[in-house]
RNA sequence: GCCCCCAUCGUCUAGUGGCCUAGGACACCACCCUUUCAAGGUGGCGGCACGGGUUCGAAUCCCGUUGGGGGUGCCA
């Protein structure tokens, strides 16, 4: 955590700790780290939650733990934190007796009923300022409100420009409940001045309150900071990406096997675009190039599909070696259907290549190769009834079978053995192979069928192909 | 209700008054290649929400309409 010279930019990224780091957050969070890189500034990372009780330390964990992931590390120069925002309620109250001893804030102790009340004899909506000049003091129940001055308040926002509030428009609102607990929004102004923050990058939602945090920055006699509003992630529905509905964590792709450069990639194409006709493009031509002029103002729909192409460029773009390793990490680890002693990593190699222009996310290593370790794999009977509904199915997997008994045991050999039965039956190989591949494998897909007969050896094959036999003609 | 934001192919975008007969990517379709499936190659489908201005000229500027989204808590 170094200090960097005392005009540096300051970009917080402040998350709240909910159990799983929303891609919506991962977005904003690369724009805060390559803007803050970029410029010799800090990236602050601070964990948003005036309730302690929420503060989980595994929550804080999975967020930095999904930051690094995606480049952001924590241990890098540039990086601080993480803060806590719960740590600092006393700092939050003391700035709520300043506002109110320099009277930008009063008590109140209207209850929420007596609100709604007058609002509803008045005919207007929300809290009319009821108590502004009752000159009520602190007490066990009121709240301390925020005077909301006459006028505009401006609000330049580096993605939008100048957005103008009518303040005639905001009502007083809550600094302090009446137990005295300071609230979000006053916590976060409080949190961004100690903190010395000079940016703040967050999404579109929070717009409109940024004029209530811009009047409680000035009334600390504060300059408030560069606003930056970025749209927001949406689903097909066009709402805002949510928990409940829609796949949002990180930590889940991650899981299925997304890679981290396809998923800040792709992320980054959300609002905006890399210069020229490609999307994909190394994430030193994103951080040199990425401004937030450039941003869209309207919200990106996250669509998985597109991530998966993105991811499936990304595989075929890896170096073979590193296919192999990031493949084996899944094929090794325990949630996979085979006893891990009878994983080959010889077999996998000789067939890595072949997966890896068959897979758009990783995870899809394991059904693309388990036949060649599970020790009876499991036929799909969809498959193995289409498959097999045609005459020639058991006649040609029989003699397929004879010449296999004595052919060299090598891919091409095997190759050229099962062409010539189809030819003697009149059938094209791509026909030939299918009963074959669904007695081997399973499956009527998959990768190409002779290189992995050749690694299962001529018995275990064989042995396949009668069972397969048997079985259709019961 | 009030306030704010937004509006280019189905989706993500390029476009900042003439380079636009609107470019690319994903998806979709067709063909080629081919050992199934992919990958790769070639081609295709498809868009400036609407109405008014401004201008010699508008996807680009202005106004309005419509449509979408967000905010409006003693939640964060």
């Amino acid at each position: 955590m170094s200090r960097m010279s005392t005009d540096a930019p300051r970009y917080r990224f402040a998350p709240s700790p909910t159990g799983y780091f929303h891609v919506g957050g991962a977005r904003t969070a690369l724009y805060n780290w390559i803007l803050a890189v970029r410029q010799g500034g800090t990236f602050v990372l601070r964990i948003e939650d005036t309730d302690e009780s929420r503060n989980q330390p595994q929550w804080t964990q999975g967020i930095i733990d999904a930051l690094a992931w995606l480049g952001i590390n924590s241990d890098d120069p540039h990086f601080e934190g993480p803060f806590f925002q719960s740590a600092n309620a006393a700092e939050h109250v003391r700035a709520a007796e300043q506002l109110f001893a320099s009277g930008h804030a009063y008590y109140c102790d209207l209850t929420s009923e007596q609100i709604q009340e007058r609002a509803k004899e008045s005919g207007r909506t929300g809290y009319d300022g009821y108590s502004r000049d009752r000159g009520l003091g602190p007490d066990e129940g009121r709240v301390l409100r925020f005077r909301v001055p006459e006028g505009h308040t401006i609000v330049r926002d580096l993605v939008r420009g100048d957005v103008d509030f009518d303040n005639s428009t905001i009502e007083d609102f809550v600094l302090l409940r009446g137990n005295g607990t300071p609230v979000f929004l006053l916590a976060n102004v409080v949190d961004d001045i100690l903190m010395n923050i000079t940016h703040v990058v967050r999404a579109e939602e929070h717009l409109p309150n940024t004029p209530k945090q811009q009047m409680l920055w000035d009334a600390l006699g504060k300059k408030p900071p560069q606003w930056a509003h970025v749209p927001v992630l949406v689903n097909e529905q066009r709402k805002k990406l949510s928990k409940r509905r829609d796949k949002v964590a990180v930590e889940q792709y991650r899981e299925e096997g997304i890679l981290a450069d396809a998923m800040r990639n792709y992320l980054m194409t959300l609002g905006w675009a890399p210069a020229g006709d490609t999307e994909i493009v190394p994430w030193e031509t994103i951080v040199e190039s990425f401004r937030l002029e450039d941003v869209n103002h309207s919200p990106a729909f996250f669509d998985i599909k597109k991530l998966q192409a993105f991811n499936g460029e990304y595989i075929r773009l890896m170096p073979l070696e590193e296919f192999i390793a990031q493949a084996e990490a899944i094929l090794t680890s325990p949630n996979v259907p085979w006893p891990a002693d009878r994983y080959r990593s010889d077999m996998f190699r000789t067939m890595a290549p072949l997966v890896q222009t068959r897979v758009a996310v990783m995870a899809e290593v394991v059904p693309m190769v388990d036949f060649l370790f599970l020790a009876e794999p499991p036929i799909d009977e969809q498959s193995f009834t289409k498959t097999f509904s045609a005459e020639s199915a058991v006649t040609t997997l029989n003699d397929i079978a004879a010449a296999f008994e004595s052919i060299e045991w090598a891919a091409e050999r095997i190759k050229v053995a099962v062409e010539a039965v189809g030819e003697r039956h009149g059938i094209k190989l791509g026909k030939m192979q299918a009963p074959l591949r669904v007695a081997v494998t399973g499956r009527t897909v998959g990768p190409p069928l002779f290189e992995p007969i050749e690694l299962l050896g001529r018995d275990e094959t064989l042995r396949r192909i009668r069972s397969a036999i048997s079985r259709a003609s019961k």
